[in-house]
DNA sequence: TGTACATCAGTGAACGCGCGTTCACTGATGTAC
DNA sequence: TGTACATCAGTGAACGCGCGTTCACTGATGTAC
């Protein structure tokens, strides 16, 4: 891939082989998830022998809490993309309720596009990356959790969901939608076409903007 | 626990071990989750050697997929016991409301009670357990996703979900109570105490039932 | 500008581990006579 | 009721594998003089 061994290196040191173990490593994790993120295989594609890894993380869960964090940077940036799609200026009830689905759609599709990805972003102990790595955010600067408190907090400040519920609503919505994106690339809901998938989004989105309406 | 060895067998053949291996491998997956589910472990613990494993089980994969429906059934039954707390004979729109709500209950506290069972119910590979062991069912005989069903066609013969939306339905409740389970036993909402997530819960299935109700 | 040197990124070899799986076997069981 | 025998559940030993991690090392780099 990017070096084919020591050969292919023009300088006996690598260069940046800590972003290199990176970046490799979340290739791993995008085509098998958590698992696939194998310490060896990495200094393999990174053209480097086994333990070279050591010199830039401490051990193999260390590469992995930064796999993690990348993971969740690269699904705060899918949720941006799909803010961006969004027309600017309308009326700011149904601005603030496409921003929220918006949000909501970005995510269940990085989810399907990037299962691997995805797996990775939320199937790993938290004492990997608590403070380790702060590289969660997207474009903006902003976690996906944050992305989709300021879709709710939009919610709010347009006058649709009650001031009295918006706290903890961000925990309900982001069930209704990680649960789905879980049973579609992990669930029964697999075998299900694109079509019928992009109606039972929209479905569950109806209900959550619904539900949380009151 | 159950057979310290062949010494403490009183014959020479074990009687049930592919009862044994099942349940020794459910108590594995019980504290460990699917990738604790290991073939040498669940021998050593039936006190038999490796390889008598084979006499029973295909192969690793086959013991997995055993075990998986055995803890899909220890949900359904988990269900099951919270419907069964629910009082007879009421309104029936409420009584559906109510049973509805016990499914999501039972399904969101057996996630906590018994979150490497949970896990590994739907964290592994649905081939597994296509057609090979049909005992996902509970007490009632009907699996976890079929208690769900039910309480939703209960929603609609009560007349308080509208006929036209009950197609798809048990996705998006499932979606929702399935998520927040995960966020539960493996995410953000892991640190929340008790009653701080029970009223999590009771919100949810609010949300839930708002969203369906329309 | 040129040389001596300390730094430290990457090397090479090896370790112990536990895993799933295969082989030829042994001996308790229950059946046929 | 008693004996010979086929069955097949469990044994014992071994395999190859890939993993994470540790050790003492080497040699390119950039800095101090």
């Amino acid at each position: 891939m990017r070096d084919a061994g020591r050969a292919g290196r023009s300088t006996y040191r690598h260069g940046d082989l800590r972003r290199a173990l990176l970046e490799v490593g979340v290739e791993l994790a995008r085509s098998g998830g958590p698992d696939a993120v194998v310490l060896r295989e990495a200094t393999r594609r990174a053209g480097v022998v086994p333990n070279a890894a050591y010199r830039h993380f401490a051990d193999r869960d260390a590469l992995l809490g930064a796999v993690c964090a990348a993971a969740q940077s690269e699904l705060a940036m899918a949720i941006e993309a799909e803010l961006a799609r969004l027309p600017a200026g309308r009326d700011s009830a149904e601005a603030a309720r496409a921003r929220l689905r918006a949000v909501g759609t970005g995510y269940v599709r990085f989810a399907q596009a990037e299962p691997g990805l995805f797996r990775t972003a939320f199937s790993v102990p938290p004492h990997l990356l608590d403070a380790a790595n702060p590289n969660r955010a997207g474009g903006s600067g902003l976690t996906p959790f944050q992305l989709l408190a300021a879709a709710l907090d939009g919610m709010v400040a347009a006058g649709v969901v009650p001031p009295e519920r918006r706290p903890g609503s961000e925990f309900l919505a982001w069930s209704a939608v990680h649960g789905l994106a879980m049973l579609l690339i992990d669930g029964p809901l697999r075998s299900l076409d694109h079509a019928v998938r992009e109606t039972v989004v929209q479905r569950l989105l109806d209900m959550v903007e619904l539900g949380l309406e009151g």
